[in-house]
DNA sequence: CGCTCGGTTGATGCACATCAAAGGCTGTGG
DNA sequence: CCACAGCCTTTGATGTGCATCAACCGAGCG
């Protein structure tokens, strides 16, 4: 048995608990994640690039990824954050000469499941309830940039709200921790503003007492009052 | 024979030509579009409401549609236009109790093919390269909302130049009309701007002989004019 | 000890939204 | 056949949310 698959052997508790392979017993999730390879990136590692040919796609282990494209002046604009559990690439594959349409960055120290191509292209393809996970979970990303795109002629504050509560309820926390957790310039280039207003919006709830911020980790002190921001665009 | 399934074969000659059925037999198009029915749509009329539940999906058989979503403040955000050939909803129809994410109405009077929910997880789920091309549409789609993503932050002129340019080359056209016709206000619901602004910057255009508009229709006279305002963000 | 990185604050300006008003065009009902 | 209501477009005046620029601070690090 070649190291790889050992690697993957031991990973297969934290594969078994992914809703992608609910339902799935170790045989079948070892043979659908054959060729794959654990890669650990460091905090800004670069998975790939943008404009990269895909010959891979994956599983996020744990930790969380960037996907961003860099925009015409040059400043980076983030697309999506990818947590433990989460596809990357697999619905790109489809096409002839598929290429990496953003550019994937670690966020803090992470650990990926790099699979080949082929093996989404033969062994994945078979499994027509696996493929139909794929879609719900690329239905749910598409719903989140359909989220954030209504959200166009609203207020930043509003924005961030959204933002924070999203994160907030995919990975839910008892101690009301934002995961990923997230810089204000990763907040500002996610939603398409200034890091300063970003700054501005957040210590002014940090006063308020709504959030708290310790070494990058945002912790939610008042849920209600952030989805009211989030739902109203109240004034006062 | 029933009378939807001859309507159905009366339209087989344009379905054929779909990129989705493309290097499928007439019968096997047949079969998965069983159950299916034609409607026909008169400008502005609803396909369905978002909220609703999804019974069904469908490709546009001509015309075109667009699929919006209320904002806040009540006002419309339009998400996407699907034109001829275009699949609509099929990809939300994985999830358990799907609901329609948007509400789809017509732009100017146009036909849909409506087919069963259940065709789609069953006839459909049965040829993997289907699923797949349904994938491929998607992710363009994704592709089209990434794009529009990165211009957050650009001047308004640019976003309306690649929206122009985006429909136009989607459904080319030898006299240069954007394709479907839009009107201002629509081209500022999809980008989340004011009709005012809009027509500013179009009116300019139209000055400067790069476009032409006529009765919705709007005709591109200077492309690589367009391309400019889409690529740089020259200001003079 | 200089460096980079994350956070913060204040001053200034501009690209747009917003409000207001008006004209053309189409369909519809009295 | 006219009146009226909607819809689309246009133009001008006014205001403002947020980007931008410019500094500065503390912490971690090689």
């Amino acid at each position: 048995m070649r190291p790889q698959t050992e690697a993957i052997e031991a990973a297969l508790n934290e594969l078994a608990e992914f809703s992608i392979f609910q339902g799935k017993s170790r045989e079948q999730i070892l043979a659908l994640c054959e060729g794959g390879q654990i890669v650990a990136c460091a905090h800004r590692e670069c998975l790939f690039q943008m404009g990269d040919e895909a010959t891979f796609f994956g599983i996020v282990l744990s930790g969380a990824f960037k996907l961003s494209r860099p925009s015409l002046e040059g400043e980076d604009v983030i697309m999506h954050f990818p947590t433990a559990g989460d596809l990357v690439a697999a619905f790109i594959l489809t096409q002839p000469k598929p290429v990496f349409p953003v550019t994937a960055t670690a966020m803090g120290s992470s650990r990926f499941l790099k699979l080949p191509k082929e093996t989404y292209l033969t062994s994945w393809k078979a499994h027509p309830e696996l493929i139909f996970k794929v879609q719900e979970m690329l239905a749910t990303r598409m719903s989140i940039l359909h989220d954030q795109k209504v959200l166009s002629k609203a207020p930043l504050s509003q924005k961030v709200a959204v933002l924070l509560m999203t994160l907030f309820k995919k990975n839910p926390n008892d101690l009301g921790f934002v995961n990923p957790p997230l810089t204000r310039k990763e907040i500002a280039e996610s939603l398409g503003s200034s890091v300063e207003s970003v700054i501005r919006i957040m210590s002014d709830w940090s006063k308020q007492g709504f959030i708290r911020t310790e070494d990058l980790q945002i912790q939610i002190l008042r849920p209600e009052k952030i989805l009211e921001q989030a739902t109203f665009s109240a004034k006062s």
